[in-house]
DNA sequence: TCAGTGACTGACC
DNA sequence: GGGTCAGCCACTG
């Protein structure tokens, strides 16, 4: 792994999302340049796993939903993060989304 | 090198 | 308003 590679940009901004916010694939790859690129952000989340640094709990689809839940262990492990923190969810979904939602490019 | 895959998104029925 | 489809880009075998 690269540090300079599209990767190590996506955990340098997943890791500034402050406590009890979340945002969105799209939203960071959009601030790397790219916002047609949104699934490779989640391809990164998916090699992020040995990173604990990075809190890819944080991270959701553009209306909140927690798709990659399965990919934590145990089948609630993601949602007991993000409540832990504050953020509510309800049938795998953020309440009040956009109340959280923080966005890197207005952010950084 | 090529084809398949995915934690997404926007546009269309 | 909810379900489908087709691009999108980086990684892997």
């Amino acid at each position: 792994m690269d540090n300079n590679s599209f990767f190590y940009k996506v955990y340098e901004v997943v890791k500034k999302i402050p406590t009890g916010r979340v945002t969105s694939y799209g939203a960071i790859a959009q601030y790397l340049g790219s916002g047609k690129s949104a699934r490779v952000v989640g391809w990164a989340m998916n090699a992020a796993h040995n990173l604990p640094e990075v809190p890819a709990h944080r991270v959701v689809n553009r209306v909140g939903l927690l798709t990659g839940k399965h990919h934590f262990q145990g089948t609630n492990l993601m949602q007991q993060l993000l409540e832990n923190e504050g953020v509510l969810i309800e049938a795998n979904k953020i309440v009040h989304f956009k109340k959280h939602f923080w966005d890197p490019n207005e952010s950084l």
